[in-house]
DNA sequence: TGCAAAGCGGAGGATGCCTCCGTATCGTAT
DNA sequence: ATACGATACGGAGGCATCCTCCGCTTTGCA
C-alpha cells in the first residue's frame, strides 16, 4: 500500500497563496537558524506579512511547524521503500533508522518537537504518522520475519527510542550514531 | 571515593534563608503539579515573597530547577552504591538505570530539562554531574569487568540514552520500561 | 541602641501571544 | 470594463510573562 498523499492547506487566492509560501519559507529558514522558539512576530516580519495573516493561516506554532516539515518527513518515509528494495532486512531497518535520526540531527531542536508531536492529534500529523508507521512496519516486520530482530518489538517503541536520541539538544552527530548503534544492538534477538 | 557534597547557596541571614526555603518548597510543589513552565511570578506568589526576591536568588528558571532537584538527583546517585553492594554487576547497573528512569518519569516534563542540563555548565550541575558520573562509572566499569556489557560503552552515552527515553513528554511508564529493556539489551556484549 | 550591610518587593519597561475588525484585494458574473 | 460579494490583509491592543531597578525595611553586630 502506498503512503497517502498529504493534505495541503495551501489557499487558492493569489495573494493568500503568495503569503502562505512566504510564511512557510520564512519559518523554515528562521526555525532552522534560530530554533523553534523564535517569536512568530519575527517570522511574520521576515515574511513581510502582518501577524494577523500568520495567525489566520496557522492558528498555532505547531501548525506552522507542521506545514514546514511535513514534506521532509515524507521524504524520510519514502526512503524506507528504497532501503527495502536494496538491502537485507535488518540493514534496511538500520539504514532507515539512521536516516530518521539524521533527519532529526539536521533540524536541530526542531526534531524534539516533531517527535513529541508524533503522539498528538492533528490532521497533518495523523497522516504523517500513518505514513511513518506504514514505512516502519514494512521494514520492521520484514526484519522480524527474517529473525533478525526480536519478535516482540513494537514499532512505536523503536521510533520513540530513536527520536529520544536527539531530544537532548546539541548532541554531537557521532555521539548520536553511537547511541543508535546501541539501540540497534538492543533490537537483535536475545542471544540464547 | 565518596561523592562530593553539594555546594549550597542557601543564604545566611534569617529572613533570606526563610524566603529561600519558601521559594524552593513552592517551586517543588508547583513544578510537580503544573509542569516546569509555570510562571515564576506564580511561584513567588505561592511562596509569599516578591518577584524581586525570587529573581535575586535565582537569576534564571534553570537556577530554580537546580535548587529544587539537585537533592533528589543526589538520592538517585546514592542508590547506586546500594545496588553495587547488593546485586550482580549487570543487575546493579540495570537497577540503577531503572531508578534513573523512574526518577525522570515521576517528575514529568521536568526530566527533560534536567537531562538536557547535564550538558551545561553550572556550578550546581557540575558537581551533580560529577556525582552521577562517579556512581555510573562504578557500576558500568564493574559490569564491563565482569564481561556483562560491551567494553566499548561510554557512560555518557548510556545516560543520554536513558535520559532520552522520557524526553517525549507523557510517555507511559510501561512503555518507558519496554524502551529501557531494549537499551539494556543493547548494552550486552555482541553475540559472537 | 544605633547603624551599615543585606535583603525585600513591586512598579514598570520589554517582549511575545493571540484576537478583532476596519480596510484592501481578488475573482467572477454581467 | 465594471461592479460586487467573498476573501484576505495587517496592525492596534489586551493580556501574560520575563526581568530589572531602586527606595524602603529588616537584620546582625558592635
Amino acid at each position: 500500500m502506498a503512503p497517502q498523499p498529504l493534505p495541503c492547506a495551501r489557499p487558492t487566492r493569489a495573494d493568500a497563496a503568495r503569503n502562505y509560501d512566504r510564511l512557510v519559507t520564512a519559518a523554515r529558514e528562521t526555525f532552522a537558524k534560530h530554533g523553534t522558539d523564535t517569536s512568530l512576530e519575527e517570522i511574520a516580519r521576515r515574511a513581510g506579512v502582518g501577524i494577523g495573516t500568520l495567525y489566520r493561516r496557522f492558528p498555532s506554532r505547531t501548525a506552522l511547524l507542521e506545514a514546514v516539515y511535513v514534506e521532509e518527513i515524507q521524504s524520510v518515509c519514502d526512503r524506507a521503500y528504497d532501503f527495502d528494495r536494496e538491502l537485507a532486512p535488518f540493514d534496511a531497518l538500520a539504514a532507515w533508522l539512521r536516516s530518521f535520526l539524521g533527519y532529526g540531527l539536521s533540524k536541530g531542536s526542531l526534531a524534539s518537537e516533531l517527535t513529541v508531536e508524533l503522539g498528538k492529534e492533528s490532521p497533518f500529523f495523523q497522516i504523517c504518522k500513518a505514513n511513518v508507521q506504514e514505512a516502519g512496519h514494512l521494514l520492521l516486520d520484514k526484519a522480524k520475519a527474517a529473525g533478525e530482530v526480536r519478535a516482540d518489538l513494537e514499532l512505536m517503541d523503536v521510533l520513540r527510542l530513536v527520536g529520544g536520541i536527539n531530544m537532548g539538544r546539541d548532541i554531537a552527530p557521532e555521539q548520536a550514531h553511537r547511541l543508535l548503534d546501541i539501540v540497534l544492538c538492543g533490537l537483535r534477538p536475545a542471544a540464547s
